[in-house]
DNA sequence: TATTTCCTAGAACGATAGTTCTACCAAGCC
DNA sequence: GGCTTGGTAGAACTATCGTTCTAGGAAATA
């Protein structure tokens, strides 16, 4: 409908497709729906993608790509390991405030296909490894014994907020959160 | 199909359809999945449940029942607060390394529907809240001057870990898991 | 024997949604 | 002018799936 007519149509079409898909769930928004929202013919859309299944994984790979570089953006390379880890619940925190917050993307993808629709749990998969291994990155600049367990525990934690955030609604999750990784990070060996 | 023509049809159908959607989602099972894995005729099925939402429905508040017993099995009355919460991790540590753990079901049903198909996602809503609810029971045997928010941020540890031992395939999350909540217990004011 | 209850088998309806097909328009380029 | 490119509009095909309908069987009960 009134979507941006300056933009050309695929990426008027990637635009409306990823925010309908993550507010509204993969199965339940239809090709109509994203047509109409992007404000391109049907013709257009199976254009640039043969099917709707290569436009959702089209939806999820960006996705990964962007809220990593967005989540990474929070730590900086001169920073302590340890200030950058908090840092990231600083990021959670603004992303829980968010009037569009609706969870994980991937959780969320994983819930709806699980491992019969085995491309897109792959996916969702592939995301949160990224996100540990982005993570166990910071955790390798330190002397830490075990960067391994602790960026698993961090992890741990950093899950945790993103559920509670979500289906506790408790935006103020990754507050609770980040107090629970500064004991972790004081306390570990 | 090799269902225990023992029970009768309703019990057959609610575990059957039970099984499906938990193992391959709400929205991947069809009637005709359920009815053959069943083994009754469709016109039983909708002799007990009008529709399938209904059914979804039975599923899930049967499952946040069953579920949140069994979880709460693993604590005892006469034991410490803290070795309850810690117990509730062996929990988890034995549900992980079951052969069917498919993460949290209402999670998933969440991720399926989100907000639109509202009444399922209280649900989940619900049984998120119902499990803080009994951990919040444990902390309030204790002395602890703020047992709401220990109790937040011991759910956010057990949200996290389910998540991680499902999509990130770390059985052992439990066990990282449950370190921290050690810490976390150990250190709190 | 008649009747009710519980169940089965399978066709059929109706809606939705992914996909394809036909026809057409406007702009730029040779 | 003719051709390619990139787009629109909308009908139509196809499959799936939730749901309803028809017909009938088997056992218990009256």
């Amino acid at each position: 409908m009134a979507a941006d007519k300056l933009l050309p149509a695929k990426e008027r079409i990637i635009k409306a497709a990823e925010r309908l898909f993550y507010d509204e769930g993969i199965q339940a928004i239809g090709i109509d729906r994203i047509i109409q929202e992007a404000g391109v013919a049907l013709n257009t859309l199976y254009k640039y993608f043969p099917s709707k299944a290569v436009l959702v994984e089209r939806y999820l790979r960006d996705r990964d790509v962007r809220w990593r570089k967005w989540f990474n953006s929070y730590t900086r390379p001169e920073a302590t390991f340890k200030h950058n880890i908090l840092s990231l619940f600083d990021a959670l925190n603004d992303w829980f405030h968010e009037e569009t917050f609706r969870g994980c993307a991937f959780i969320n993808a994983a819930g709806e296909f699980g491992d019969t629709k085995s491309d897109i749990f792959e996916i969702s998969r592939e995301h949160k490894k990224n996100i540990y291994l982005d993570v166990l990155k910071l955790c390798h600049d330190s002397n830490v014994i075990n960067p391994e367990k602790l960026t698993r525990q961090v992890m741990i934690i950093i899950e945790g907020a993103i559920v509670r955030a979500y289906l506790n609604d408790d935006k103020d999750a990754a507050l609770w959160a980040k107090e629970v990784c500064l004991l972790l990070l004081e306390n570990y060996d």
